[in-house]
DNA sequence: AATGGGACCTGCGCGC
DNA sequence: TGCGCGCAGGTCCCAT
């Protein structure tokens, strides 16, 4: 579910909703989901923490907490935070010392909790890539030229660059006009200029409207994001082109739909 | 190095 | 109505 500009919209609503208040109790709907340490060691060593900062990496929550560990929340595709949240479909709720729950949610169950001591040595993390919005257009192409790959799952990969992923790639390129399935290598220097401006205003605008809610994601309200409705190519296979008319295609590119405009990207 | 496939899971919408 | 299939905002792992 929620890449960059969806992870952003709930941490800045945590920031806002639950900083410095208590954890006052943890109850465990399936364990599942919390990757370390055990579901017993979890419960235990979160009651009584205070939430003192909110950070997002890429797709990855953080949330610091007094005694120096901290939550850790990676998302996936299906998972949501809700707050203030009524347990009807939760994983794991925290009752926070408002008296109030925040609901961990997670369909498919592929997210990730890890309560840590220091998440920056977290592997995945140390393994991320700059942030779009921390890179400049010479260092973009520089990274670009050696990679053979094509284009489209390489800005999706978290190791290359972080936050990006298919949908947002999807319409990035649409944007930039530039077909998913070039080689990374093959783009003019204007082209990965224009990939890594349009990339940054996309995630832009999408953090503007709160994200993309398409099916499982929703804002910490429970409400849905505004996003959708802008966009060009995702999910409009067989729909006309907002631009020139064509019919919009679906490919398969390293096991993900692909969706773009055949005329509009060459 | 790059690409494709499958795995992890649950549930929805579609065609028959 | 019911069944089987394809599909889903992510990531990892293995084979070629």
């Amino acid at each position: 579910m929620p890449e960059l500009p969806e992870v952003e919209t709930i941490k800045q609503e945590l920031v806002k909703a639950l900083l410095g208040k208590k954890i006052t109790g943890v109850f465990i709907h399936n364990p599942a989901v919390i990757r370390e340490p055990s579901p017993e060691k979890f419960k235990k060593e979160l009651g009584g923490a205070i939430i003192k900062n909110v950070l997002r990496k890429a797709k990855v929550l953080i949330l610091e907490l007094s005694g120096g560990k901290s939550l850790v929340i990676h998302l996936k595709m299906t998972g949501q935070l809700v707050y203030p949240g009524d347990g009807k479909k939760s994983r794991i709720s925290f009752r926070l010392s408002d008296g109030k729950m925040l609901d961990f949610n997670d369909q498919r169950l592929f997210a990730e909790l890890r309560l840590l001591d220091d998440w920056r040595n977290l592997k995945f993390i140390q393994g991320l890539g700059p942030e779009p919005f921390d890179l400049a257009p010479d260092q973009f192409k520089e990274m670009l030229a050696s990679k053979k790959t094509k284009i489209k799952p390489l800005i999706m990969d978290q190791a290359f660059i972080s936050g990006v992923g298919n949908l947002y790639a999807a319409e990035a390129l649409f944007r930039s006009r530039i077909h998913p399935a070039r080689s990374a290598q093959s783009l003019s220097d204007k082209e990965k200029e224009k990939l890594l401006k349009e990339i940054k205003a996309t995630l832009t605008e999408a953090i503007k409207h709160k994200g993309s809610s398409i099916d499982q994601y929703v804002q910490l309200s429970g409400r849905q994001g505004d996003y959708a409705k802008y966009h060009k190519v995702y999910g409009r296979q067989g729909k006309p082109c907002l631009v020139c008319k064509t019919q919009i295609k679906r490919i398969s590119l390293g096991g993900r739909g692909t969706y773009f405009c055949p005329k509009c990207q060459r």
